[in-house]
DNA sequence: TTTAATGTGTTATATTATAACATTAAGGTG
DNA sequence: CACCTTAATGTTATAATATAACACATTAAA
């Protein structure tokens, strides 16, 4: 029933340098294509977001960007996020007013966010059926849909389920 | 292919005195049914956002009770739409950071918010096919659902498209 | 009629986000 | 290259959203 092939990485053990470097270099090949210019700011906003599968708030990022010698004015990480996520690279979960990094950034579609309320880890599953489905049933009320959000918050596999 | 009878009330033409009296009504059953207090800010914060099928913000909602001779600081509204949302009675437009309130209470489940973005109504449609889809898609990937955000951004039937 | 629980008043502050304008850097064109 | 235009960044200020903490009042229940 699943809708695609997908291992929820964000939940299973996995070579992260691995899948951060393969996101950064995406972006990179994606931003050429675009020719968009991936500024320093920019890139390494995108890497702290990359550092794990964990939605940080913006003042967070914006923390560990005046730690790398950047700027600390909000601005300077909203800027950075806004391009992001116009791109695609980064998405927000606006459940938790949080921003997370995509991790198949050439490949994302019908994102639908999966976020553990044990610890934080947040998984894109992509899910076209259910979307289409949605946007299927709004058209037939007469609404046409031009984006959606779609977002689950329970536990994941790893983490145990509360006690009673 | 709808999941539901529904009518996509907030973007038809209806008797609203009537649409806001049953909801109300609807309301003052399930707080007597639950044993719970309908006081007279929460009653009067959900008759606010019942006036119109448009979310409002806490702050509007505020100000419109302060009008009404209640407080105007910011923990009452809070608290009444805290009241009314743990309750099911109001919901949060999460994408929007806005409240809108429930026409059927007493019905309401698996809902997804169609918020038309022209002229700002919100209409929710009972999705549970969907819904029910999405969790067993996150079960299969050993992600336990618990609470679900769906909303649709776009243009309900009686706005007219965006010109090219 | 005291008590326990719930709801409200109030002050203060936390958190999230943007407007507006000055300055700098990058890339294109003659 | 020198100029110019656009895009990006720096900076100040403030807007918008939300909660913590504690005092007081009301309710319903014992």
């Amino acid at each position: 029933m699943a809708d695609s092939n997908s291992n929820v990485l964000a939940f299973t053990k996995h070579d992260h340098r691995r899948c951060k470097n393969a996101a950064i270099k995406a972006v990179e090949l994606l931003c050429e294509e675009r020719k968009l210019r991936l500024t320093p700011v920019r890139r390494r906003t995108l890497e702290i977001l990359l550092e794990s599968h964990i939605a940080l708030g913006a003042y967070e990022v914006l923390e560990k960007l005046a730690k790398a010698g950047f700027g600390e004015k909000p601005p300077l990480v909203y800027r950075a996020l806004g391009f992001l996520m116009e791109q695609g690279f980064v998405h927000k979960l606006e459940k938790l007013n949080a921003y997370v990094a995509c991790v198949e950034p050439n490949r994302c579609a019908h994102p639908c966010f999966l976020v553990c309320k044990q610890c934080g880890r947040v998984a894109e599953q992509s899910v076209p059926k259910v979307s289409k489905q949605l946007a299927a049933t709004a058209q037939q009320l007469g609404f046409s849909t031009a984006t959606s959000v779609m977002e689950l918050s329970g536990v994941c596999a790893q983490c145990p389920t509360e006690k009673s």
